[in-house]
DNA sequence: CATTTGACTAATT
DNA sequence: GAATTAGCCAAAT
């Protein structure tokens, strides 16, 4: 144990938070950011999610920017497995964009 | 300790 | 309406 993990307060909220995104449902970073406290710390939880190497529990294909658009598949495996990913749970998705992004947007500030 | 970056978002051009 | 700039905040170098 380290001597002080504390938590990666931020990290760890944000995986936890992704966590609870149910399937077939999608999110964006801003939500996450707002439901943590952070409004305008997006790109954290984006920081967050390059930091989720390890974490498969981490569904970051779920989480998309505000737009829908998959602008962090690039950081997958492959070009196209976050979308592969998604479809698998019955997203559609199109040129990078989620469809009907409006009915599968998970607010997690509305989950809870 | 200062600088850079980065999977965003909103506003502006 | 698309492209660019700016603002934000916290971690990584």
């Amino acid at each position: 144990m380290n001597p002080k993990p504390e938590n990666q307060n931020f990290f760890e909220k944000v995986y936890a938070v992704a966590r609870e995104i149910p399937y077939g449902r999608v999110t964006s970073y801003g939500a996450i950011a707002r439901y943590l406290g952070a409004a305008r710390s997006a790109r954290m939880v984006g920081w967050a999610m390059n930091a989720c190497g390890g974490r498969e529990d981490v569904p970051a294909h779920r989480v998309v920017n505000r737009q829908g658009l998959l602008t962090g598949k690039h950081h997958f495996s492959g070009t196209n497995l976050m979308q592969q990913l998604l479809e698998s749970e019955g997203v559609k998705v199109k040129d990078n964009r989620i469809l009907d992004f409006d009915k599968l947007f998970w607010d997690p500030s509305k989950a809870l």
